[in-house]
DNA sequence: AACCCAAGCAACCGCAACAAT
DNA sequence: CATTGTTGCGGTTGCTTGGGT
């Protein structure tokens, strides 16, 4: 009977986050940098405890987060990275990452699952008893099925690298969404003023957009994968939010110019914070900061082969797909 | 309009791994 | 080496929402 744990005490708020704790949060880990989530509810005063902390951060405000449907292609490598490393989430993550971990399990367990389901339902008996071949099989299938659907769209995909500055939203974009969902849900507003509220929204985000950066590593897998996307979901995306191009064309140039800092794992968007840094080397060696040094990132055997392999698949099918 | 149901997703929980002491 | 504290991961829950009746 050991003692009950952080979320379980008294005064710990849980549930649905607020706006305004988004907004205490991401200025709090802009000033300090995510890391020592411990300290995080102390020195902010938020009601939640450090896991809450860090989870509201990793899966909805770190900056990078892609959200909204996924691509085809996106499918189609959670279906084969599924397939060849189980339910590693966080591994699969990484090679996906706009994506977050707890995102990609939501999918695969509300989407992937039943189409794998549908289609090995359909499928030989001999293939189907091979989970890799047959989800090898069924990313094969469910990109030509998409590249069917796909038609005239299929001209307009473009590799990621071109159209990074659309694809990587802002953790203040975030909040902004939230925010604007927020209001559209509570006719009264907690807050005293909203108005208030998306300025200092605003405010945030123009700062930390200063500080805005992306994973080296995921610009290689990217490149290296051929991450495509289509012009219409960006448009989509683009018109429920709250400055959206603006902030883009602001964050396309950083972005680009801070490629090399990102730690993608901590959500670690602090371009002055070094992988060389005391407080986090064990835990950026741990989780691939040399992949962020100039030299060419070491790869494990697993993320060779599986790089290679997927290489040697994207091309295949972008030979077979008019999709690509 | 009211109710029911299923899907989707945000968040929580428990455990494992790791570092520090 | 053992203990303690912190962080990260994967499974699961439960709330919200949208569609059907």
């Amino acid at each position: 009977m050991g003692r009950p744990p952080c979320c379980d005490k008294v005064g710990i708020k849980k549930g649905p986050w607020t706006p305004e704790e988004d907004i205490i949060l991401v200025s709090y880990i802009q000033e300090h940098g995510p890391g020592n989530w411990r300290s995080v509810p102390t020195n902010t005063g938020l009601m939640r405890c450090s896991k809450s902390c860090r989870l509201r951060w990793t899966n909805y405000l770190r900056p990078g987060i892609k959200r909204g449907n996924f691509t085809p292609h996106e499918e189609g490598m959670i279906i084969h990275l599924q397939a060849l490393l189980g339910n590693k989430w966080a591994a699969i993550a990484s090679y996906l990452p706009q994506r977050t971990d707890n995102d990609i399990k939501n999918y695969w367990n509300t989407h992937l699952k039943k189409k794998l389901k549908k289609f090995q339902a359909g499928l030989d008996p001999h293939l189907a008893a091979n989970s890799t071949t047959t989800n090898q099989f069924v990313w094969k299938s469910l990109n030509e099925k998409s590249s069917e659907t796909m038609g005239n769209h299929a001209s307009s995909y473009k590799p990621i690298s071109e159209s990074q500055s659309s694809t990587y939203a802002s953790s203040t974009e975030n909040i902004s969404r939230l925010l604007q969902g927020w209001m559209r849900s509570s006719p009264k507003p907690q807050t005293t003023d909203t108005t208030e509220l998306q300025s200092n929204t605003n405010n945030i985000m123009q700062n930390n957009n200063s500080k805005m950066v992306k994973s080296a590593i995921s610009v290689a897998a990217a490149s290296k994968f051929g991450f495509y996307q289509a012009k219409d979901e960006q448009e989509e995306g683009g018109g429920d939010m709250m400055s959206h191009e603006e902030f883009d064309s602001i964050l396309s140039y950083e972005n680009l110019n801070n490629t090399a800092n990102w730690d993608k794992s901590t959500g670690d968007s602090m371009p002055q914070k070094s992988c060389a840094d005391d407080d986090d080397k064990e835990r950026h060696n741990k989780q691939g900061c040399d992949q962020n040094s100039s030299d060419d990132p070491p790869l494990s055997v697993l993320e060779k082969w599986l790089l290679d392999e997927n290489v040697g698949q994207v091309e295949e099918m972008m030979e077979l797909s008019p999709m690509f």
